[in-house]
DNA sequence: AGGACGGTTTACAACGTTTAACGTGGATGT
DNA sequence: ACATCCACGTTAAACGTTGTAAACCGTCCT
């Protein structure tokens, strides 16, 4: 049913040798032979054999990207773009969604989907980076968002605290007075993101009030909304609240309009991501804004780099550009 | 490096088929002889090399979506629901990006990945279904979408045009007069739906304008504030709009609330998916609710029925079961 | 005791591709 | 006339797995 190689050299009338070495570029070949050849590929609509090739040779030219959940629109947008960026170099991706279960990250990591798969680019939400050996996989990994690396792998992520710091920054900066903070967590990015958020208020000289910073079940709507409203019965509610990302400021600000207080005038919202929603919500949503374009297409070269042996033996570190991006939810 | 099956049986103390046929739950194994082989699985950490087995097989259990964009909510949502429904049945999906470029889809179909791929779930945009033949592919292919599929291949849609109706019936029925459509076409989507809004105003004795009837270039949240926007410049500016999808009524909702406009006092909007940013925004949008995960679930289990040959010659058509969810965007 | 039988295991080839090692005939340059 | 390079061809051997068919082994039957 398929055509083969041979199929394809039959009708050039070359050996299937002289067909490898066209597909593959091998530079010595007269430009009728190659015409030949391509002629022959194009009629019979030739397509090479992935797992025949990627036995024989070891790589696949496929990529897996391991995320918590592709429904969720940072991730999704992040997912198109590395499709993109790998595209563009003739890569394929496999998307994984790992649902932010251990065990779900350890099957990604451990099965490799059974050699197919050249390279990792990975997010992390169960598994802390420290705890993966690069024995874990064989395979070249490339980590993303916040957990350190711990120099074993290469990494690339938003210097959260300093964006942290600058959204908090901009709050104050607006003379707002009590802001909370929603997203707080021990570890990976609810501790570095409240790490800036303490940092900024302490530059402003204003201490940290426990009832204000807000841990979340989940980083989305859902766990906004009901972060929101027990910052809402406080005695003292906040004037202002930094997301630790989008969906929980979306959240939060449908909690706002529920109880019918005014945004920015009353509460002012910032968020962290810069998802679609936000641009278009009412009100706008002021949020750190990452290039995500710029870590997409990092994160492929990066990994790419070491898949080919390209990178040297020292991990590298990358800092993704970003901008805070005000909008209405803070007067913008 | 990688562990083999040879190094499995090595350890084992049996052939190397043998082994195989314990993974492969081939009936005829002794307890003993089964046990130990899988100690050996464990002890080795054996996983099966993709490739060598689907050259053998010609099966790899891995499929492919087809979507226009990864990055827009619906098939965020979608592809998510897909992926999970596949994995409980221990298969792996794939996900391509047309961007909406027939090219892409073509490529797509064609390539079928290099015979990697068992079978495709494919949403086209670009492509008419009726084009496509089975000989393009040589694999199964479940469509999904409006486009009808010719009586050659599975389907599975959502029944537009009630749904339409039922929608635009809705907005009648809140004794809204001048209602609107944004997102109007000639094909696919965009006639679907256009004929189920026509339909329920002719039933409510209304006529339709060409003036309310609105293109959109996209279906983004761009699109539909744009298509907003012209409606509001109108001499007679609609009291309702029905937007063929969310992130159309999400950026019309985003132009109204610029002109200063209620909803749904003033305008009332109605938009199709319910997308997870339509249940938060403000006003939440009054959407048609289609069952995701009922589509993936049955989309899955059409296209591996068909992989697997259970499938009988006549292709089938299924109808995705949904509801009209009333909220803030109509009054409810 | 010899043979048939059924369940269990194994040897071997094949899937389509690339790589390696060599070989060959022609064109080119001296 | 001879070495050199080029552009291919030939053949064989992998890559890791599974299908086919045949071999093995103990048991039961006659």
């Amino acid at each position: 049913m398929a055509t083969r190689l041979s199929d394809v050299a039959a009708r050039a009338g070359v050996s299937v040798k002289t067909v490898s070495n066209v597909i593959n570029d091998y530079p010595h070949i007269t430009a009728r032979t190659r015409a030949k050849v391509e002629a022959a590929i194009a009629a019979l609509n030739y397509i090479p054999n992935v797992s025949a090739r990627s036995l024989r040779k070891g790589r696949s030219d496929f990529i897996a990207l391991a995320i918590p959940e592709m429904g969720s629109p940072y991730f999704a947008e992040l997912g198109a773009e590395i499709s993109r960026a790998a595209k563009r170099r003739g890569i394929t991706v496999l998307i994984d969604q790992t649902e932010g279960e251990a065990a779900a990250e350890q099957f990604v990591l451990d099965g490799m989907r059974g050699q197919l798969i050249d390279g990792i680019i990975f997010s992390p939400l169960a598994t802390a980076p420290a705890k993966l050996t690069s024995a874990d996989t064989g395979k070249p990994l490339v980590l993303l968002g916040e957990r350190p690396a711990g120099g074993q792998f290469d990494r690339i992520a938003v210097d959260s605290v300093q964006a942290s710091y600058d959204a908090t920054t901009h709050l104050v900066s607006l003379g707002r007075r009590r802001i909370a903070a929603i997203g707080v967590g021990g570890t990976g990015t609810g501790a570095v993101r409240r790490k800036g958020y303490r940092k900024a208020l302490k530059a402003a000289g204003m201490p940290h009030e426990p009832a204000l910073e807000l841990a979340a079940a989940g980083y989305h709507r859902l766990d906004g909304a009901t972060s929101m409203r027990e910052l809402l019965a406080l005695p003292e509610p906040p004037d202002a609240v930094f997301c630790f990302n989008d969906l929980l400021a979306l959240g939060a600000l449908r909690t706002l309009a529920d109880a019918g207080l005014r945004v920015p005038e009353d509460v002012a919202v910032v968020g962290f991501d810069d998802i679609e929603d936000g641009r278009y919500h009412s009100p706008t949503l002021t949020t750190i804004s990452p290039d995500k374009e710029w870590l997409a297409d990092n994160a492929v070269t990066l990994l790419l780099d070491r898949i080919a042996g390209r990178a040297g033996s020292t991990h590298r570190d990358l800092s993704v550009p970003y901008r805070l991006e005000i909008r209405e939810s803070t007067g913008g």
